[in-house]
DNA sequence: ACCAATTAAGGTTAATTAAGGTTAATGCTT
DNA sequence: AAGCATTAACCTTAATTAACCTTAATTGGT
């Protein structure tokens, strides 16, 4: 069964859409609360997500940067009253597959849903941040916190797992500066840009030793992490 | 460099759009007639098409339909009059992976357009970005941003390797300046252009040792990457 | 048609700016 | 107080801009 996560604010529109959708035979996780996506992402890995932008607590673009950062190849649909061409630029910035703007028929969201799920059938599903990762000769442990090297295991702080977890979704692909920063900050500022260099020099510190490894910077894009 | 096969018959909107997706970077072909298309497709293959639905002789369903069965995996967006939901299902069916209502801005095409292209890389592994690329004695691994020379490893930098990968990609034929300029700085203003040739003169000088290639210019037009 | 003179296109090298890197100090939280 | 995250100050290097040079294409007079 297909697995939607919908996250909408306005309870009328949302129980109508999930009624729907439920009646077409998808699974809907329906959240009104842009804070409380990622902690459910833990439990339930949706096949497709559907957000709006104008959310309580945390706004629509920033949780799509935030679930595109831990599984990239996630569709995400943005569904909003929205209609400005720049903010549907920005929706495909944040990583969004598609944007629906308000009013729209719910033919037309199923049949969107749908082409998204087509699209990526050859493609498969991203292994969740619960798996253990190879990366050159050492294992990453992303709901452990831990790094295993040949000799020791190396305790990774929040925000270590979190940037080394985006970075290994991506491996071997560039990842935008922007986008780490939106995903696991939730803004571009320059404090976070400097704070960023940080965990990238700690990062690059713990695989130092792993020749067959390597961060790479782009510089004025991103980020790729190497193996070799 | 990204090739578009744009399918529209009116004269003036199609003028503008090829017009402004060629100063974005992109090699566009189009056709006005819905019956050339396909003994076209025989001579370019694109990397995505745009096609509008009321076409001359062949409609654009049609269309897409022939099309998605020589090449699956080829994204097609209709771009079209055609506002009702009922034909969007339609566009849909045939197979089409996107849908944009006129009247819409360039803007949204071409980040669609971009969506769309970032969709199929992620799901595909081996793109061309991908693969090693052999260039006289010289070893060129795009997705590491290295040079390999017989005796060392040259790191490249962003900029190098873009240049050096967009030369690579149409080895033996010429690439206009101007081709070169939008797809990698976005536009061909007179400083960037002496930036260009700066990084020309970066890779000639990592070529300098290897006789079996050549950069050469071709005044007025661009550059050919000769390999002997 | 031929060959200067002119000019536009590109080449070279250096200076500047902006993007990141490094390391240390400060501030929160528990 | 310990441990991490953030802020800060200063350093390095890629990318851009700038200034000046060279050469291929035009142009225009003969």
């Amino acid at each position: 069964m297909t697995r939607v996560l919908y996250i909408e604010d306005e309870p009328s529109l949302g129980k109508i859409v999930s009624e729907t959708l439920q009646q077409q035979g998808f699974e809907v996780l329906h959240i009104a609360d842009g804070a409380r996506v990622l902690p459910v992402l833990n439990g339930f890995l949706p096949d497709i997500c559907v957000v709006d932008i104008m959310l309580p607590n945390v706004d629509g673009y920033t949780l799509c940067a935030q679930i595109k950062g831990r599984y990239p190849s996630l569709p995400v649909i943005f569904l909003t009253a929205k209609t400005e061409t720049a903010d549907l630029v920005k929706g495909f910035e944040a990583g969004g597959t598609d944007y629906i703007r308000k009013p729209f028929s719910m033919e037309e969201l199923i049949v969107r849903i749908n082409n998204q799920l087509k699209i990526r059938v050859n493609g498969q599903k991203d292994n969740e941040a619960v798996s253990v990762r190879s990366i050159g000769q050492y294992k990453f442990f992303p709901m452990r916190y831990e790094l295993e090297t040949p000799t020791t295991t190396i305790k990774l702080s929040q925000r270590e797992q979190e940037v080394l977890a985006l970075l290994t979704n991506n491996m071997n692909q560039p990842v935008e500066r922007k986008h780490i920063l939106l995903s696991i900050w939730g803004d571009d500022s320059y404090f976070n840009s400097r704070n960023l260099d940080v965990y990238i020099r700690k990062l690059r510190g713990y695989f130092a030793q792993d020749s067959q490894v390597e961060l790479v910077t782009l510089k004025g894009k991103g980020y790729v992490f190497l193996e070799k």
